[in-house]
DNA sequence: TACGGTATGTCAGTCAATGACACTTTGCAA
DNA sequence: TTGCAAAGTGTCATTGACTGACATACCGTA
């Protein structure tokens, strides 16, 4: 249907010169002081070419996230069915994150967002500091919560609408890969292999010692 | 600093106005299609004494929530040193429902809401069938979120930076009161007592055999 | 009663988002 | 090559949430 090149060449240029423009003036001067207008001065379109391409100024923010989080699912669905629910989670996580990031570097022409940082970090630090963004993120995952209650029920053959594990499982997948992240952040490195890292500490903390009353741990 | 008694008296008449009409126009009309000046018309306030009392439109209509939170938080606080963690949230969580819905019949002056529907119904079900409300609340939860960390670190004496449990208990603690209440109104009750049930019921559901790999439940 | 502070109204303006319509470019076929 | 239809874009007008500045009405108190 879209066998035409310079047609869809032209508006992945535009699309990709949106959010290059975006993600630099929200870094600059911070999503929220940051009009579309000014993005697409940026750029050379008009508003209205903005809201063609992206549903609102935040669905461009997200973007990202979105990617990432097919990736993660995608991950997710290939994973040996001899790892219990908790290691596909973390293996899936793993290479969705490495996989994005080297996306990333891949498609970095002339330095990375701002001046060498990774997009990964720029979008997620971006995200946590502006309140907005931070809404709309959560309920973005939150929406996407039922294709992995999906995955982790089909991989364990039980029924997701009776069985709450896989959505619990799902629900605290959310909260750590927060947690690390901000840790990871707070530690100020910009390694995508230390975000790993700090995933895994976290994760290797959910256990079952978190039933029942709890004691000091070693 | 407040002694005025006519002053203070008026404006909690013209905040509970500006409640009431919202709700009853977002029940029939939904909320994004109910303008604001609609709201303040059926008050007789201008529109700028709207975010005098509201800092948008979402804070009105989440308003609700934030009192239900204020409540749970400290009912919280109050459970019993012997009680484990869940057993804790789960009594908060019983008696603050309990207690808003208490509160809510009795300022029912002229039947409940639009006609007969207890105010939390309303709510809930205005929230989760409006996702920029959703969005809204998700992120309202996770500010909170840090609170309840707080205070069930210190009922159980562990480290809330360090030790992630309080945090892993929170988020699904969120998640049961979600999928608690969207299971409660698809089953067409409106009775507080039911909800209540349906959360006792999900909660039932955490258990230690959410770890390694699952298998079928009685 | 007069004063000071607080609640409210009015007005102008910003910014995100959307619909309607016109214009230009591109892909493809006669 | 020409010509047409679709796709992409621009312009304009409008709605609706929200804010700042300033004026006015109101209440509690000296």
């Amino acid at each position: 249907m879209d066998t035409g090149q310079r047609r869809a060449r032209k508006k992945r240029q535009t699309r990709a010169a949106l959010v290059r423009a975006a993600l630099e003036l929200f870094d600059a001067k911070g999503y929220e002081h940051t009009a579309v207008r000014e993005i697409t001065d940026a750029v050379d379109v008009s508003e209205r070419t903005f809201f063609r391409y992206f549903a609102s100024k935040e669905d461009l923010a997200l973007s990202f996230a979105r990617d990432w989080t097919d990736a993660m699912l995608a991950m997710l669905r290939e994973r040996p069915a001899s790892e219990d629910p908790l290691a596909a989670m973390r293996g899936a996580f793993r290479e969705s994150v490495l996989a994005e990031a080297a996306l990333d570097a891949g498609d970095a022409e002339d330095g990375e967002g701002a001046d060498g940082v990774p997009t990964y970090l720029l979008v997620t630090r971006l995200i946590d500091s502006t309140p907005s963004l931070l809404a709309r993120h959560l309920r973005y995952l939150h929406d996407r919560d039922d294709e992995i209650v999906g995955v982790l029920a089909a991989r364990e053959g039980v029924d997701p609408a009776a069985d709450l594990r896989p959505r619990i499982l799902a629900a605290v997948f959310g909260s750590l890969i927060f947690l690390a992240n901000r840790a990871w952040r707070t530690e100020g490195s910009t390694s995508v292999e230390d975000m790993v890292a700090a995933f895994d500490a976290h994760a290797d903390q959910f256990t079952p010692d978190l039933f029942g009353h709890w004691t000091a741990r070693p």
